[in-house]
DNA sequence: AACGTATCTTTACACTGTAAAGTTAAAGGA
DNA sequence: TCCTTTAACTTTACAGTGTAAAGATACGTT
């Protein structure tokens, strides 16, 4: 906790990864240039983490904490307890979380190697995953369906969502940061596909 | 056209570029690797590529057209005229071509650098979002909707499916490749939304 | 005060993409 | 046939990367 040459160079070097990935993308990333941002030696990040793969995983990490605090927070913020407006303003918030923080999200939702076994990992994954299923199992609790049914609803549910987010994300990579106003996107009402299917 | 010391490196390299993405996957993929996979020297892939970004864009080419044709393919091969039943068997096609050529699909689908701007890409991509949007269109069109209406529909179904596919992949990647028992899994089918919705 | 240890730096190495120059083979014209 | 030009590679070279190992330094503890 004493304070070295730097002091808390962990939580430093956390924070200038981020920097340095909402600059250069994930692909421009380099442990180096992590080192660099935060003034210390190349070699100064592996006695914190055991590799880049590490680091990523950490970063992930508070990835997945903001993640969860974002769906939460919306969640708590809806008047309503009608479960379906409820679900509906919670998939806005990972839908707009994605555009708020892309590389966050696509460090956690792509195939970029993590170290997919680490605990710290494994726990805010769990979190946010049960933060999900938590806002979607209201919605169907009542219909009286099998679990089968239920489970093939949620998953239904999630892939929109998911898939909305990553379409937009590929679009913006794409052909500009600002070719839909980021941040300001309306992912359309999910009971229009009820009318239609 | 003629034979020089190998004939067509260029397609040979593609094919080794394919075979080792499989293996080593595509953070474990480099142009040394596959122009020591295709028996050359380490620098000759330069000459037909510009550079890796190119040859991995001349894959995702590749890629595209595989992908077009497989749910060109099960359309026709769906026996009703059905738009419904038409558009989910094409989705299915989606999802299992996910299955099947997961790295293929990834490189398409992720943010793997890549020429956007080289025009086999744009032909290839865009026929296949030609492909994807003619399949749709019947379904919604005689329901009397407005543009907007219309295309929120679209984007939904397209994320369903789109992220339905990529959630999958995740889950493979992380807890196996065998978890679900590699391309035979269904995706639920998409009217179970209309009930609930 | 002195030792041990955590924290960082220096050095080193294998690997990467890619540029540049050298080499070889095919092609085309006199 | 010979010569030139050009395409298809190889060789060499260099900057950048992750990471291991050894050296230096300041802190905490006894």
């Amino acid at each position: 906790m004493g304070e070295y040459h730097h002091g808390d160079l962990a939580n430093a070097l956390l924070q200038s990864a981020r920097a340095v990935l909402n600059e250069k993308g994930i692909h421009g990333l380099s442990l180096r240039a992590c080192a660099s941002h935060a003034g210390v030696s190349h070699a100064a990040p592996t006695h914190h983490f055991k590799s880049l793969r590490g680091l990523l995983t950490e970063l992930a990490v508070i990835a997945y904490d903001e993640f969860t605090l974002a769906l939460q927070t919306r969640f708590q913020q809806v008047l309503t307890e009608e479960p379906q407006v409820r679900l509906q303003e919670v998939c806005q918030a990972y839908v707009d979380f994605a555009l708020k923080e892309p590389k966050l999200f696509e460090l956690i939702f792509s195939s970029i190697p993590l170290d997919h076994d680490n605990p710290s990992l494994l726990e805010s994954g769990a979190k946010a995953y049960q933060q999900l299923t938590g806002i979607v199992h209201p919605v169907f609790d009542a219909k009286g369906l099998s679990e089968d049914k239920r489970e093939q609803a949620e998953a239904l549910i999630w892939s929109i969502v998911h898939g909305y987010a990553n379409l937009l994300l590929n679009e913006q990579g794409r052909y500009g940061a600002d070719c839909k106003e980021a941040s300001n996107v309306k992912l359309p009402n999910l009971s229009l596909l009820g009318e239609l299917l």
